[in-house]
DNA sequence: TGTATTTATATGCAAATGCATCTAAATGTC
DNA sequence: GACATTTAGATGCATTTGCATATAAATACA
């Protein structure tokens, strides 16, 4: 129940407020090129990256609540990027993968995204800064 | 169109998950006192610090969409937190006020909010730590 | 083995959000 | 002063989120 310093809710204030601004900035490029949104990209990314996997696996990567990701998938399935199959080893669950359409959207996102990022992170820190950042960030994570 | 070098992309991935954990953890622990969420208390805290004011000058300072906005102080103005008054010099607004139940609110929250905020930040970076963060992360503003 | 508990996922319903647009007042232009 | 433009704020409607709970399979346990 102790206090936090004049330094964390600082830290705390800014790391909102930069999040927002960045967060929004990078939203709106991809909506201006009539992009889906990014929660769209990083499940398309996790699930290029690691392959087919069960809806929990990518709730736990992505951070996203459990109702939320399972209607995400259902509009990414409804919208051709992922297809779901059963899963052999638990009958509860089913694994969804990225399809072909899934894959040519994500490299289409890939650009702008990565402008995006660059303009609202990568013009303002240096290498050495950004990964101080990083350094910093990571400390936030839970024990 | 330049690409971001690795370390931009880390600190952002980095920015979101940390922001998206803290900001988890202490909404959950106000929503497990039965208290409102955040944006309610930065109104009532901008509204505190900041005196009466117009829906456009508290939504500068708190990066809200004008409609949401417009919509969240209908919802406080129903819960009697703040009251509304017509504006002198332009007809158009009005001037927005904390009421005393708003401010007791407020009081009321902060010993939660302030505890989550702690353990999510505080406990984990000392002070120069949570210095070199906000510093950082300041660099992040748009210009 | 039969029964209780936990885990994975989905879903009905209410609340919040986003988008587009509306109204009305203020400001600028001629 | 008349008219066009901009600014402040609200709102109808569709989409998304959050909460609570449902369903069903897996696991634990007596």
């Amino acid at each position: 129940m102790t206090k936090p310093s004049k330094s964390a809710v600082l830290a705390w204030t800014r790391l909102v407020r930069a999040q927002e601004t960045a967060m929004s900035s990078i939203q709106s490029a991809l909506k201006k090129a009539k992009l889906p949104a990014l929660e769209w990209y990083d499940v398309l990314l996790e699930l290029e990256n690691g392959g087919p996997m069960r809806p929990r696996d990518l709730q736990s990567r992505l951070l996203l609540a459990q109702y939320n990701l399972s209607r995400l998938l259902d509009r990414m399935k409804v919208a051709g990027l992922v297809t779901q199959t059963p899963c052999a080893e638990d009958a509860r669950g089913h694994l969804v993968d990225i399809s072909e359409t899934g894959k040519a959207l994500r490299r289409q996102m890939w650009p702008v995204y990565a402008n995006a990022l660059h303009q609202a992170v990568g013009v303002k820190l240096n290498d050495d800064e950004a990964n101080a950042l990083a350094g910093l960030l990571d400390r936030l994570r839970v024990h």
